[in-house]
DNA sequence: CCGAAACTTTGATCTCGATCAAGGCGCAAC
DNA sequence: GTTGCGCCTTGATCGAGATCAAAGTTTCGG
């Protein structure tokens, strides 16, 4: 069970980036705080833009300001697995390791906030409530990959969909703290292609499918990136899990 | 890169648990040994034994020491795909978490050094050297994981096996130190079930593609579980990865 | 406004792996 | 021995999703 996001109001100088919040703030002291501010920076990146290839070098340590970050990995003949999504507040990077072991690409325009890595290691490396934090982090990737594991190996088309909407509704519900009126408006961040790269399915299967679900009531489109449930329990139920749909770390 | 398993010598009263070694020893201090020492205690599972379910509170941390264990989860239909395979050496549990997240099944008989939970975690706050080490684990397990996910999702079955038995032999070749003379000689430790729940695949596609491989010259079965592989660079290249075969934790 | 490019949808067909079915092998109990 | 039970293999058929193909939609620069 992912514990719920911790929203800002916490400490007000974290106001400009959230992610320190999620990702690192959370167990830490104000004097962390600071030092973290000391040592981080902003960058953005432009939809399609590769942030980091995987062997390279590990600079990218941070998080998600906004817009959308995946991971993935490509075989030589070019079919493609998206192994992680990165959602504004997700922490970006691999503590204390040399390389990168994913390709980090922009889904959309993202900025990150940076911090400057051997500085940010060695204040892990002193700081034990960082490293604990981080440890818990990395635990919850870890269920959330194994999830997705299930939903690779064993899910239909159709479930897979529901499950990638459930995630992102109940991620989108979370961040604007909006409440179900006449149901859950969130949008879809990603394209057809970046959607079946994570789904382990083709372009036409994601469209036909959400088609599906489209003409059976369980979602409404607005246009082809804006998307109601009206009753996301419905939408639970085609996404085959008995327990909560599924979460992105 | 999984760095390479680390063996026996080094302090010689760990001869009894190998476990210690891989999974907590490698950058802790004598003293601590003494301290795991103290509560660590052996139990023994027969095949098919379910060692923890899903949502249990967690009581089991420790490792493999001998056997194959299976970290899986099931849909309501019955549907199930495994997603971690623990061989000898593997760390079994999440530290510092209040319940097992996937059911621990034993696959063969299983004998597993246990700690004591609560002080087990009582250690390894009041050491940062453990701390490091377990995050260290668990970010080597979330690769393995991800690499898995671009396995389910991208490769066709016979890649899927191939993939598979070239982990297998590695392992086994790890363990047993042995070079490569008229070639790999290693068991399968997982009936035909057990790697279709693994690969996302039915125990039909499973012996099929099995007897494929066989009928190409890729592997030799002695028998239905102990396989000869006379080059390996041959199943890697059906394994369909450019990089190194995957790794198992 | 037009035109081009990127993205999306829908249709027709094919294929890989699932499903259904039968039989073989190894082993323990009787 | 025979019976029964797990486990594995092989064959025949089916179907979900891939592939091939075409057309509709949105976006953006001119």
């Amino acid at each position: 069970m992912l514990q719920a996001p911790l929203i800002l109001q916490e400490h007000s100088r974290c106001a400009d980036c959230p992610i320190r919040h999620r990702a690192v703030c959370a167990y830490c002291e104000p004097a962390e705080l600071v030092k973290l501010d000391a040592i981080k920076s902003y960058k953005t990146y432009k939809a399609g833009e590769t942030i980091a290839w995987a062997g390279e070098p590990m600079d990218v340590i941070g998080s998600v300001v906004s817009g959308v970050a995946t991971l993935s990995r490509t075989l030589a003949d070019g079919r493609r697995q998206m192994v992680g999504l990165l959602l504004p507040s997700d922490f970006i990077g691999r503590p204390c390791r040399p390389a990168v072991a994913f390709d980090v690409v922009a889904a959309s325009d993202v900025t990150i906030c940076r911090f400057n890595a051997p500085e940010f290691e060695k204040l892990v490396r002193a700081t034990p409530a960082l490293e604990r934090r981080l440890l818990d982090m990395t635990l919850d990737e870890l269920d959330a990959a194994r999830d997705w594991m299930l939903l690779l190996g064993r899910k239909t088309a159709r479930e897979k969909i529901a499950s990638l909407m459930a995630i992102l509704a109940r991620r989108d519900a979370n961040l604007t703290q909006q409440t179900v009126a006449d149901g859950i408006l969130f949008s879809l961040p990603l394209t057809r292609e970046a959607m079946a790269d994570y789904l382990g399915l083709t372009i036409e299967t994601v469209s036909r499918q959400i088609s599906a679900l489209k003409k059976a009531g369980i979602i409404i489109l607005e246009d082809s990136r804006h998307v109601r449930v009206p009753d996301f329990v419905a939408l639970l139920d085609e996404a085959g899990d008995d327990s909560d749909g599924g979460m992105v770390s």
